[in-house]
DNA sequence: ATCGGTGCAAATTATTTGCATGAAT
DNA sequence: ATTCATGCAAATAATTTGCACCGAT
């Protein structure tokens, strides 16, 4: 890690609460994609007290200032992602499970719309994880 | 339209109660993306002591039946979409609003994953919509 | 009378609001 | 002493569960 959470937080202008490292530590380093609940279990491992409002509000705070993306998957999970580079996603049907694709995985083209301005092009694959994948992968 | 909501329940499996057709009767022939609580709304006013937890459970239903899709949103909002030609969304920013998109108007080609068994590809556009569109748009 | 299907009240889960406390001036 | 930021308890919103009722056998 070449920066410390507080160091980040400084940079994105968010003054670095005990509370406020605790989750950052957590959500600003993960490669996964945790929702609020995952991110509570994490943050009261360093600080046991810290409640699910301030995880919340913590939460959407780090969303305002850039730090991180929400995406909202089926119904009852919304989910957080560090916002690093650019990429795609693919998500899991049995397990849910979301995996980040490298942005040139994916190729996307639209037409120009009169009507619409398009900012974002976000790309959701679904299916299955194949169980029988290249052996050496599965090498525990 | 050339088919009851009767008949498509039937089709699919479902029996036609009263309550079941009020909703089928809106979110089955409506081009909007409705949430739950606009069909609540748009369900009583045909049905008008229905309940909250009978609009979810048979739009659950409606779901596992293959007559609609859900399509989850920002945080706050899961909406539902009639399952007809297979389509694009664009979503207003300002709004939230969603349009649909011609299939052919979005084109996706990606890598083949050897972990990954691909289902279904979703493809959401985001920005603005454009106040000043071709004028004869705008005509009220 | 029993059983499966249906709808809904109540319970549960997810998220936001508003206020009490403490730090900075 | 006043102001503003912060964290959290309590309130609200979203969704699911489990049971009571009703119709068919």
């Amino acid at each position: 890690m070449s920066q410390t959470s507080t160091d980040i937080l400084r940079e994105a202008g968010i003054s670095p609460s005990s509370q406020r490292v605790a989750i950052a530590e957590f959500v600003l380093h993960t490669g996964s994609h945790p929702s609020a609940d995952e991110v509570l279990v994490q943050a009261r491992k360093r600080l046991p007290g810290i409640s699910v409002a301030t995880i919340y509000n913590t939460l959407n705070l780090f969303v305002e200032h850039g730090l991180l993306r929400t995406f909202s998957l089926s119904q009852n999970h919304t989910v957080y992602d560090a916002c690093t580079d650019p990429h795609h996603h693919f998500i899991d049907d049995e397990t849910g499970r979301i995996h980040d694709l490298p942005i040139d995985a994916v190729r996307v083209s639209h037409d120009n719309f009169d009507d619409f301005d398009i900012r974002e092009v976000q790309v959701v694959l679904r299916g299955r994880t194949n169980p029988q994948n290249p052996p050496a992968k599965l090498a525990k």
